[in-house]
DNA sequence: TTCGTCATATTTGTCAGACAAATATGAATA
DNA sequence: TATTCATATTTGTCTGACAAATATGACGAA
């Protein structure tokens, strides 16, 4: 008895009456602000029920992708991009290869990202860092405390003036914050392994490239700062 | 007249009813793979009807956080971390400032994932994209086909081993495919500037560090092949 | 006329009930 | 024991109803 279903990946209605409203979208050039049919003429003209294809509206309302308001009808709006991966960035569902990833991720961009903070570079830029930096207590092996960290790489990003690449810094921290808790072990200063230069490169080091505005040298401060996370990485996938 | 309402950002039963699941499954630490109540129970839990759970948990449904079977109940997923990207990263219905945010994000990236690429590269890898290479029909002043531009590019992201890099490739391909074709005339080659060290980078050259295995001259050759389009961004931005 | 006030109609948000489809479960049977 | 089959249960979908908010038009006053 063959059992090959073609919905395999059960295609339900609401999804395809989702697919359908973004076609349709796409199809009418619709642009942020332009009002859209009411649901009962949608669920007419899609030859569906009301609550179908209210589960489907609810998706793209969740995206940011229209909004509604009482007897004012729908519009479209722009999405936040990084909003809906706020949701499935959530450390303790996603498997150990996908936060390897988004560890990688995360720091493949810091190191990209070189080029843009010099050319936005601004003396109080450097400032502000100087403070975030003065402001961190080290502690011992140079370990800096979780805010002082988190303040000076947002600051990085911040001066990219890319607000999405700022966004994504937030919707990532927990990602970096988890997987230092679950393998602290190896993120402990002294087992930790140097390479690149093999000095230990800290905040304040990266600052002074900074004040310098040596655009080399702080890429490559940069990376060796990131050394032991590839060298993790790299533990970490052969692990598995 | 005061008209200040607290329901500013009009937050709707569904709304909160998401949050709540969310909330639920990492308070009970649910893992991909465990069941979660059925919609009655959950409905009656929460105190809402079932249509107003039933669009929340079609949000999750989308996002690849849960699915759901006939008679079986729902169970968690882990979720495609870009999938939700691809629905909103839509050129059509995004602005230009997001788009010039996603290019800029992409183009750091790139730069970024030189390390990456070194730490995986093997002789096939480069066998493979002399392949891409050789295939791509070079046009007038040095300018690739759109299908050979892609396939260098994502043989790339492939080659660092990282599925969500490889993924948000694909992601962001219609914005750079968009920006292109909306601002052709800045990248007609006989338009562009060239900046850093003035010279055009071609495929061709990176290639060429990759089989010297010159990690540093490649990484300074990515960010001159990337420099036409950091002076865009920069043009962009200030235009408006 | 022009402006403000108010009743009405319309649109989204929510609830409740019903049925269909799929399938886990347990009873009946070989 | 293994197979078959009826039943119950759970998700998917439809329909109708009402509440809340507000756009619209009618009405009256200056």
């Amino acid at each position: 008895m063959y059992n090959l279903k073609i919905t395999d990946h059960q295609t339900t209605l609401v999804d395809q009456v989702e697919d359908k409203l973004l076609d349709y979208f796409k199809i009418m050039n619709l642009k942020p602000g332009d009002s859209i049919p009411k649901e009962q003429e949608l669920a007419e003209a899609l030859g569906v029920g009301r609550s179908v294809l209210r589960e489907a509206l609810s998706r793209l309302r969740m995206l940011g992708l229209i909004e509604s308001r009482t007897r004012r009808g729908m519009i479209l709006t722009e999405p936040s991009i990084l909003g809906s991966l706020k949701r499935v960035v959530e450390p303790r569902i996603l498997g150990d290869e996908a936060l390897f990833d988004l560890l990688g991720f995360r720091v493949a961009l810091e190191i990209g990202i070189c080029d843009l903070i010099f050319n936005n570079l601004t003396d109080e830029n450097i400032k502000e860092i100087e403070d975030i930096v003065d402001r961190g207590v080290v502690f011992n092996y140079g370990e800096y405390t979780p805010v002082s960290e988190f303040e000076f790489h947002t600051k990085l990003y911040e001066i990219t003036g890319n607000k999405t690449i700022t966004e994504f810094q937030e919707v990532i921290r927990p990602v970096s914050v988890f997987l230092k808790e679950k393998f602290k072990d190896y993120f402990l200063p002294t087992n930790m392994e140097l390479e690149g230069s093999g000095k230990r490169v800290t905040h304040k080091d990266l600052l002074n490239y900074l004040k310098k505005r040596d655009k080399e040298g702080f890429r490559q401060a940069m990376i060796d700062h990131f050394a032991p996370y590839y060298s993790f990485l790299s533990k970490g996938i052969t692990k598995k």
